[in-house]
DNA sequence: ATAGGAAATTGACGACCCGTCACGGATCGT
DNA sequence: ACGATCCGTGACGGGTCGTCAATTTCCTAT
């Protein structure tokens, strides 16, 4: 339960940049993380620029010098969870030495990233909005096409069957996107479980997979 | 409340509605017509109140008699859809004799439905917003926990293993959903394809996936 | 060290959208 | 035919949007 502010330390390397340059960066951080304590409390729908500048020391027309709407700013935030998962999935999938590693491996860590970081998930699913919002920004466009990528190499040398790549990496992403959201539902939260699930109805098919043990992990609402 | 006599009762239909009541429906359905035009063309982020109206000879007032906000009617829309195509999923797996049947059936009816359908889909991912949506409406969260409570059916009555019910059912969405997103933008349209493949990856992973004749299936020409 | 210039911040502004509500015309029951 | 009721209407106060001229802050060349 860390409520504590993920502080993205901007590597503080030495400050060779002048104050004008220094700034820039603050300001822009500034924005970014009142925009997601905004967003988390009031979704996104709800959520005005005036809102997030409100939450800054910053005036209204500050904010149009760093972004155009409140839409990019979700985007910025999204590409920041996209930029910290993509290396370590096409780390453990370049290493992958059969279907199970790359799979598995795939789940699993996806799994493990949004246990953890739920903090930017939350904002994308707020519990006062019925509607949900994904977006899929160049970034993460690009990680579903580095899977797509991943899958034809995996292809080529004989690790995976000659399947449809494209509609493979699309079952991949809905499974873990949907089952991950079920996921953060649960108490305890388990993402290794969820992953063995996926895992196992990728490897196997519904006759793979585990059983069930506890008879109903979570029915009702809270 | 029956008309003793002496009321024409135009045969069209049985429509004993009084004027009130007609046009009632009659400038529901005006909006909501206006909604799926307008949402089609700017999206639904972009779309604003005023512009469905201005769709329609209403004036703006005349909305909120109807509609809370534009979030509610497209609501109203998916619910449509939802209303739709439930009966027919629910049918089709009552009488489902297998597991192989209960999952295909419910991949093709779906897919079918989609690539007919895909008008109200277009509203729903529209090629100018990044940003995508899914409403997740009363309507539309009953028709997973239907598809769940098949699940859990199937399972006490010995058609599938015991398996986790809340994520099978998490995985099927994921998978029709992502699929079908990739589905429409093919040429030609195949959905019995697209079902084919959801299918066989339910029924026996990875392994049992149709193999892909084509090197690329999509962007053939125009 | 300082002056001139570039860059960034500020907040006010016109245009627009939101949801409401008093008004008045259309429709209902009798 | 006649009140009572329903409901469409459009203007209104409050708020947001994106812009921009004025001003402050920082940089650089002398």
């Amino acid at each position: 339960m860390d409520s504590s502010l993920a502080k993205p330390a901007p590597a503080v390397r030495a400050e060779p940049l002048g104050k004008r340059e220094q700034t820039k960066v603050q300001n822009r951080e500034l924005i970014l993380d009142a925009a997601r304590k905004v967003f988390a409390e009031l979704g996104f729908g709800a959520t005005t620029v005036r809102d997030i500048i409100r939450a800054t020391p910053l005036a209204s027309g500050t904010f149009y010098n760093y972004f155009k709407s409140k839409e990019e700013v979700y985007q910025a935030i999204q590409d920041d969870v996209a930029l910290a998962i993509r290396p370590r999935l096409r780390d453990l999938r370049k290493t992958a030495k059969s279907v199970d590693e790359f799979i598995s491996g795939t789940f699993r860590t996806f799994m493990e990233f949004i246990a953890e970081d739920h903090t930017n998930v939350h904002a994308m699913r707020h519990s006062v909005e019925t509607t949900r919002i994904r977006v899929d920004t160049p970034e993460v466009v690009a990680g579903f096409e580095e899977l797509r990528e991943d899958i034809e190499k995996a292809i080529q040398e004989g690790l995976f069957p000659p399947v449809d790549a494209d509609y493979l990496m699309a079952s991949v992403v809905g499974v873990a996107f949907e089952v991950a959201e079920r996921m953060v539902l649960r108490e305890p939260r388990d993402p290794a479980a969820a992953a063995a699930f996926a895992t196992a109805l990728f490897m196997g098919g519904i006759r793979m997979l585990p059983n069930a043990d506890r008879p109903a992990a979570q029915t009702g609402e809270a």
